[in-house]
DNA sequence: AATGAATGAGGATTCATTCAT
DNA sequence: TATGAATGAATCCTCATTCAT
C-alpha cells in the first residue's frame, strides 16, 4: 500500500520533531492529507503506527556489524574503526527514526513495546564490546572498560544527533543553523570519534594528529 | 512552602519516570496526596510547574565549573578532569531532575520555555571547550577536537543515565539490576571517562594503565 | 447535516433561556441528545457555535428594510410604517435569537465577535434613519430627532420582548401569563409603534385616534 | 466597613462591565485589592454580593415618582415630563446599576432573587401609567395605549443606556466615541421623549417644533 | 476583620477510536 | 480501501467556597 507507507514516513517524520505523546493522530492525518480513520484503521492505533514503524526500520540496524566483525582480514582497531563508521553512517542517515527510537527507549516503561528493537540494539552492542575485550585479551589494546567504551561512542553520537538545541547553539556558529546538514559534519564527528578511541585504545609513540 | 515543595519533589519524580507529557496532574496530586487544584493554584498550569522546577534546579548547575576554569593553582589537564568530576557529581546526585531536563531539551520546541536552562548549560559547555583550547593552545594538549571532546564527557554520561534498559541489559549483570544504584557504578563512570580524555587529549610514552 | 442543525436550535434555545455563560454545553449536549464532543467537533468550540448561529440568522437581517427604502411607490411615512412592522414581524418571530444577539450586543466586550450581525444592524439602522431625514427635509415630517426615533422604535421591541417578567407583570393580568404568546399582542404593539411615531413625526390638524 | 463598601463598588462596576457570569470573585478582589475570601466572608457568596448591591440602590428607585403622582399642583402632562425627567436622571446617573439590573432582570429566571427590585419598579410603572390612564379619562390625552407608552419611555432610555456598541455607531460620529460620556447627550435624550410622548399623547394644532 | 492555603465540583476541550456507509 | 460523523474517556484548568490561623 502506497498509503500506508505514507503514513508511516509522515507519522516517523512528526514522531521525530514532536514526539510521540505530542503527536496526534489528527497531525498525522492532515500533514499526510489522508482520512483521520486511516490510521487505526491501518495500524489498528497510535501505538501500532509506532510498532510498525519500528518493525521497518529495526531490521536495518542487524547483520552488518556482525559481518565486520566476522571479517577475518581485519584487525580489532581496523573493525573498531568500521564499527563506528557504520554506527555514524546509520545513525545519521536514519537520524529521524533513531530520534523516536531513542527517546522511546529512554522512556523506561516501554521495555514491552519495542523487545525487538532493544534486542537488536543490545546484540549490535555486545558484539562491539566483544572485539574491545578480544583486542585487550590479545594486548593489542589497553586495558580499558570496554562496555563504556561502547558508551562513549554510542553516547557522543547520539548527544550529538538529539540536542538539536545544544548542537545548534554550540556548533552552529553565529547564526545557529544546524550544522547536521552540512556534511562536513558528520566526516568531522567520524574523526573525531575514531581519534579519541584509537587514542584510549593504543598507546602511541608519536601522535602529532 | 512545605506542601509547594513536595509537589515538586513528586512532580520531578513522575517527570523523570513517564516523562513530561504522559504525567497528568492526577498523578501528580494523587501521588503527594494533595488536591487536584492545589498545582494550578501554586504553579498555575502544568508548565508552570515544570518551570519552577527547572528555575530551582538550574541555579544548582551555575559557578562550580567557573571556578575550577579560574583556579590558578590547576594546569589544564587537572581543571579538565575536575570538570569531569563535577558533572558526573552534579548528574549522578540529580539524575531525576536531569532526565526531564535533557528529554525537554531534546524536544527541540522548548527552546523558549526552557531558554534560561539552555543558557546555564550552555555557558557551562563553552567554559570547559575554553579551557580545551587553552591546553591546546599551550601545546600542552593535542590539537583535537574541543567542542567534540565536551560532546563525548557529556554524551556518555547522559547515555548512561538515560537509557535506563540498555544500562541494565549491558552492565547489570545476569539478574539486569541497574548499576546507577551502586556506588561503584559512579566511580567506574568517572574513571574510564577522565581516562579516556586524557588519553585523547595527552600522548604519553608510557602507559601501561 | 441534520444533527448540526439540531445542535444549533437547541444551542439558540437554551441561550435565549439562561444566556449563554450560564448554558454549558454539556446541558446543550444533553438536552439535544447528542455526544458532548460532538459541538466542538462541529463548531470547534462553544464559542464557534455562537458564531454560527449568529451567521446563520445574521443573513436573515438584510435586504427588506434596503427594499422598502427603495420602494418609489410608498412616502415616507408609509416606509416608516412598513419598516416599524417588518421590525416587529422579525423580532417577534426570531424572538429567541433576538434576545441571544441583544444580550450579547449589550456586554460592549464582544465588538470583534460579533462585527458582521452589528455591522447588518447598523446599516439597517442607518437606512431606517436616512428615510426620516428625508421625511424632515421635505418637510413632511416634524423637524426631529431621526437616530433618537429610530432608538425609540426599537428599544420599544427590545424593551417588550426582553423583560419576560416586567411583561408578564404589567401586561400578563392577574394570572401574570405572558403576553408575548397570543398574537393579539404583536398587533398590539405594532398599532402602538406606528401611532406614537406617526404622531411624532407629523403634526395632524384632526386626531381623534 | 469601609471596605465592605468598596468590593460593593468594584463589584457592581465589574458586573456592569463584563456581565455577572463572566465577572470571577478573583476579578473583584484584585482589582478591589483585598483577598479573595473576604468576598465570601462578607457577603456569604458571589450571589450574596449582587443581592447586596441590589438592596441598597433599589431603595433608591422608590419613593420620588410617588411624590410626582401626588403634586396637586402639576397637571397629567406635566406629571409625564417631570417622570421622564426623573427616570432618564436616575438612569444616567447610576447607569451602571441600572445596566447590572437590567441584564438580570432580562435573565427570566431570576425572578425570585430580585423581586424586591422587581416590585419597586413594576410599582414605579404602574404609578406612571396610571397618571397616563387618568389624563385618557379626562379627555386631556389621547385615548392611546398606556402600558405600552410607558414601555416606549423606558425602553427608549434602557437601549440607549445598554447598547453601547450600537451606540457608539450610531451617535458618536466618525471616531465612534461614547456620546454617554457628554452632558449633552443626556439633554437631547430628555427632551427628545418629552416631545414624542408628548404628540403622541396630546394633538396640538400647531406644532412648529 | 482579614488572610493564604486548600478544596471539590464542574467547566470546555482534545484525544484516540469506532461505526455506518 | 476510504470516509465523515459520532463517541466516551480523559485532559487541564477555573471556579466559588471553606478552613485554620
Amino acid at each position: 500500500m502506497d498509503t500506508k507507507e505514507h503514513i508511516m514516513q509522515v507519522g516517523m517524520q512528526l514522531f521525530a520533531e514532536k514526539g510521540y505523546e505530542t503527536t496526534t493522530i489528527r497531525d498525522i492525518a492532515s500533514k499526510a492529507k489522508v482520512n483521520l480513520a486511516l490510521i487505526s484503521y491501518h495500524f489498528g492505533s497510535k501505538e501500532g503506527l509506532l510498532k510498525n514503524i519500528f518493525q521497518q526500520r529495526a531490521l536495518n540496524l542487524q547483520f552488518q556489524i556482525w559481518e565486520i566483525s566476522n571479517d577475518k582480514s581485519l584487525n580489532e582497531l581496523q573493525k573498531v574503526h568500521l564499527m563506528i563508521d557504520y554506527y555514524i553512517d546509520k545513525i545519521f542517515t536514519n537520524h529521524q527514526f533513531h530520534r523516536v527510537m531513542m527517546r522511546e527507549l529512554f522512556s523506561s516503561q516501554s521495555e514491552e513495546v519495542h523487545s525487538d528493537t532493544i534486542d537488536i540494539f543490545t546484540e549490535n552492542a555486545k558484539i562491539v564490546i566483544s572485539i574491545i575485550e578480544k583486542g585487550i585479551k590479545k594486548k593489542v589494546f589497553r586495558n580499558i572498560d570496554p562496555e563504556l567504551c561502547f558508551a562513549s561512542i554510542i553516547g557522543t553520537i547520539h548527544h550529538l544527533m538529539h540536542s538539536t538545541i545544544l548542537r545548534k547553539r554550540i556548533f552552529g556558529g553565529k547564526e545557529k543553523k544546524d550544522p547536521i546538514l552540512e556534511p562536513s559534519f558528520k566526516k568531522r564527528v567520524t574523526k573525531h570519534i575514531q581519534q579519541m578511541i584509537e587514542h584510549h585504545l593504543i598507546a602511541e609513540k608519536n601522535n602529532n594528529n
